[in-house]
DNA sequence: AGCACGCCGACT
DNA sequence: GTCGGCGTGCTC
């Protein structure tokens, strides 16, 4: 007897045990699919992680339901990447297999109420809640999932039960919809009619029948099958047949005499952006040294980091990298952060590489997502763009991994579990195929360029702007004398409105950033200091002026904006601060002539509404941007001569060891936007303290200068990159028990791991969110010297000691795994 | 996570 | 009594 050992897509820790017939399924592959029931309903999709034939003592492992694939769908460097990162993130095989499958390639039951035909519903003596499920029953089956909503009772378990012991209905698991291929009608000429005596006949058959002779017609137009005999195999999609303003009834007609076929085509959803491909590069002197500089360093380095200024063409270089690998056969990894992956770079990928590559999007719909992950295992894609989850799809040989705009923030994921770094998950990954990493950035991240530093990673820096591009002027606009002289107009310098009324008398583009979205971050009542609060988290609540709604930008939570303070009814509510919104309003009132755009979360929500924002300012719609990071990311825009920077003391001082590097990594990849070609551009930053240090590095530009002040203080106070991070939250709706809980835990790891390296429990800054409690306590540790592993199991192990006591079973645990 | 079970307080 | 909330333990 076999059994075999399971990951299941659920938070628990290790495998579980099913057996299996050898006769129904003698070859199971680690890495296939298996059907397995898990408790007493649930039907769950698992990977086979071994086989083997020892018999548990302890339990009767249940049977398999059914083996799904004969070939794995996942590989066997993917189940070790995935065994790493489970590890490493301190979260369990099934959270990362969860994260990694796309959801067609998953199955899970769903239990499904249905009436027992058998039964006369007359005969049966049935309480008012129970009748009520059956009404609803008589309109057709319901979820178990809905049962609740129907009664409006929280657990309706008990009258399910009730039902089902007397026969009224039955409870089935219904297995939800998976991946279904899309499926197109084509049509083609029935074979008598294909050829040129065969149309001739045709054609005066139809002579009197104008509409259908029309249908035929156009068919011919787009299958020129006299010409190209084989075409007509080809046929059409009735789609596009139909497009070409023909009769539909006179077609349908046509099929059912015989003279047109049609049949299912299995089609891709991948389709659609078929490029002339095959496009020469050529690089620039120093982009060509840039390029050899690189291949040098991966001689002896497995990761080299790219420090390109803006506008130095990185991408070409990548370019030229990928066809390299190409052509010798292997695989490439292109990872962007999500906002960079934008149709501006697919159109020029595509010049190059034609449709032979795969883009990994999370606009993808699940169909897509397992349409890219097939290509790939069955070796159509060889090469894929996409963003950082793509690096679970199944490559089987990896060669080279770009991971472009390395310092972003977002390749680190961080709800839900795992919460990996794409950058450095990706690192380990390569390590598995033995591959290289590309990191690429204007400007690193401490961690990314203390290794280049250090001789961890390579280091190759292109300087030198594409198309000799001048940087960009930095002006700083002074809030506190500009207040006292009265030139301040709303949130408005002067300098930076004149600026802007300079740069639109050009003609030319301006990009405004201001990192908060929405109207006024907080209201106030001016008689009484009431401040509007999200009633489930600890924080004020966002106006958002076109929605008219008081808006949580944690839980999402809504309300109507208030006409009067609910506290002392005063009329006095003023919004304070200010977001992109309101940035937006200003400016209209100050140039009424300016046509101005928003991007931010709520302009851009919709599949295409980004793209079209993007396309309205590239075509000129457009002449000022009004945004959040978002405006920031990798986009090229040829006509923006001005960037205005507002807030900026905010972002610098936001309390938080990484805020100098994330304001300055900001304001200067926000700067990089202004100016892409000969004329210079310009970057208004506005601040109340321009003699604060940052702004010296920015005006020039200089990143290594703002590096080596800023690497002094992460040595000196024990931070990253020379101390590693564990951070672990704790979560309770009680405050008093997660507080107690905490600092039971955060005791207990001191014992082995002494104050130091311990810190906390504090209360974090939002000390509740969606009605949960919070306390962090944060692990502080040297980078070397120290047993990673072991440490980690120690936390593990010291978590499960408080989880035991009796009063702390309530707590959730997070680890955060080098959390940013 | 999702689900069954069982205890307990509130209400007909 | 019985209904519904909620805490607890288990799942191969």
């Amino acid at each position: 007897m076999s059994y075999l050992e399971v990951i299941l897509p659920l938070p628990l820790p290790g495998t579980f045990t099913y057996r299996f017939s050898d006769l129904l399924y003698p070859d199971p592959q680690i890495g296939a699919r298996v059907v397995v029931q898990f408790g007493k309903r649930k039907i769950y999709t698992g990977i086979i992680h071994s086989v083997h034939d020892q018999t548990p003592t302890d339990y009767n492992p249940k049977e398999i339901l059914d083996l799904v694939d004969q070939e794995p769908v996942l590989t066997l460097q993917q189940l070790r990447f995935f065994e790493w990162m489970s590890s490493y993130y301190m979260c369990t095989l099934g959270e990362v297999v969860n994260a990694a499958l796309p959801a067609g390639l998953k199955i899970s039951s769903e239990s499904i109420l249905s009436l027992n035909p058998e039964t006369v519903l007359e005969d049966l003596d049935l309480t008012e809640k129970e009748q009520s499920i059956i009404n609803h029953l008589l309109s057709g089956d319901i979820k178990m999932s809905e049962v609740n909503k129907i009664l409006d009772i929280k657990s309706p378990y008990n009258h399910v039960k009730n039902l089902k012991e007397k026969k009224a209905i039955q409870v089935f698991e219904q297995v939800k919809d998976k991946y279904a291929p899309k499926k197109e009608t084509w049509i083609r000429l029935s074979k008598p009619h294909a050829t040129e005596d065969g149309l001739d006949q045709l054609s005066a058959q139809l002579e009197k029948k104008t509409r259908q002779l029309d249908v035929l017609l156009a068919y011919l137009r787009s299958v020129p099958l006299l010409e190209s005999p084989s075409s007509n195999e080809h046929g059409i999609s009735k789609k596009e047949l139909t497009q070409s303003n023909i009769s539909g009834s006179s077609l349908k007609t046509l099929i059912k005499n015989g003279v047109f076929e049609e049949w299912e085509k299995i089609v891709s959803r991948l389709d659609g952006m078929k490029a002339s491909g095959a496009q020469q590069i050529n690089l620039s002197s120093a982009q060509l040294q840039a390029r050899k500089d690189i291949l040098e360093s991966f001689q002896s380095k497995g990761a080299v980091l790219l420090k390109g200024v803006t506008g130095s063409g990185k991408t070409e270089i990548f370019i030229s990298l990928i066809q390299d690998i190409l052509e010798n056969g292997g695989q490439v990894l292109y990872l962007l952060p999500e906002i960079a992956l934008t149709t501006q770079i697919i159109k020029r990928l595509a010049k190059v590489f034609g449709d032979q590559f795969g883009v990994f999007h999370s606009r993808y719909s699940d169909n897509e997502r397992v349409e890219v992950w097939q290509k790939i295992q069955k070796g159509e894609f060889n090469f894929v763009v996409g963003v950082r989850s793509a690096i679970f799809l199944p490559f089987n040989d990896l060669s080279l991994i770009i991971i472009d705009e390395e310092h972003e923030t977002s390749f680190k994921q961080y709800e839900p579990a795992p919460r990996y770094h794409a950058r450095d998950a990706a690192i380990y990954l390569a390590s598995i195929f033995h591959a290289k990493t590309l990191l690429a950035t204007a400007t690193p991240s401490l961690e990314s360029y203390q290794n280049a530093l250090e001789g961890k990673y390579g280091l190759v820096k292109l300087e030198e702007r594409y198309n000799e591009a001048i940087l960009p002027s930095v002006v700083l606009a002074n809030l506190v004398k500009e207040r006292k002289q009265r030139k301040i107009k709303g949130n408005f310098s002067s300098v930076l409105i004149e600026a802007i009324e300079k740069v639109m008398d050009k003609g030319k583009q301006v990009i405004l950033f201001q990192n908060r979205r929405g109207y006024a971050p907080y209201l106030t009542c001016q008689n009484c200091g009431f401040i509007p609060k999200c009633p489930h988290c600890d924080v004020s609540l966002t106006f958002h002026i076109h929605q008219n709604l008081l808006i949580c930008h944690y839980c999402g939570h809504k309300s109507e904006m208030l006409s009067s303070c609910v506290q002392c009814n005063s009329q006095e509510l003023k919004t304070m601060s200010f977001g992109t919104e309101k940035i937006e309003e200003e400016l209209q009132l100050l140039l009424p002539n300016a046509r101005i755009g928003r991007m931010d979360l709520d302009t851009t929500r919709s599949k295409y509404s980004y793209q079209k924002i993007i396309d309205d300012f590239e075509n000129g719609h457009i002449d000022v941007l009004v945004g959040t990071q978002m405006v920031s990311k990798g986009l090229d825009f040829d006509h923006v001569e001005l960037v205005g920077v507002f807030d900026a003391d905010r972002m610098i001082h936001f309390p938080d060891f990484r805020s100098h590097e994330r304001a300055y990594q900001l304001i200067h990849q926000v700067s990089g936007r202004a100016g892409r070609r000969a004329d210079q551009g310009h970057v208004v930053i506005q601040t109340n303290d321009p003699e604060q240090a940052i702004f010296a590095h920015l005006k020039r530009q200089d990143y290594e200068s703002f590096f080596n002040a800023e690497i002094l203080e992460r040595q000196q106070f024990h931070y990253p990159p020379f101390y590693r991070i564990i951070r672990i939250t704790l979560k309770d709706n009680e405050k008093h028990l997660v507080a107690n809980a905490a600092q039971f835990y955060a005791k207990e790891i001191r014992k082995q791991l002494g104050d130091l390296r311990v810190i906390g429990p504090v209360e974090p800054m939002i000390g509740r969110i969606r009605n949960q409690y919070l306390f962090d306590i944060t692990v502080k540790f040297e980078k070397h010297g120290l047993n990673l592993s072991a440490l980690k199991e120690f936390l593990l192990n010291s978590r499960n000691m408080m989880l035991s006591q009796q009063l702390y079973k309530s707590v959730k645990v997070i680890f955060d795994v080098d959390p940013v």
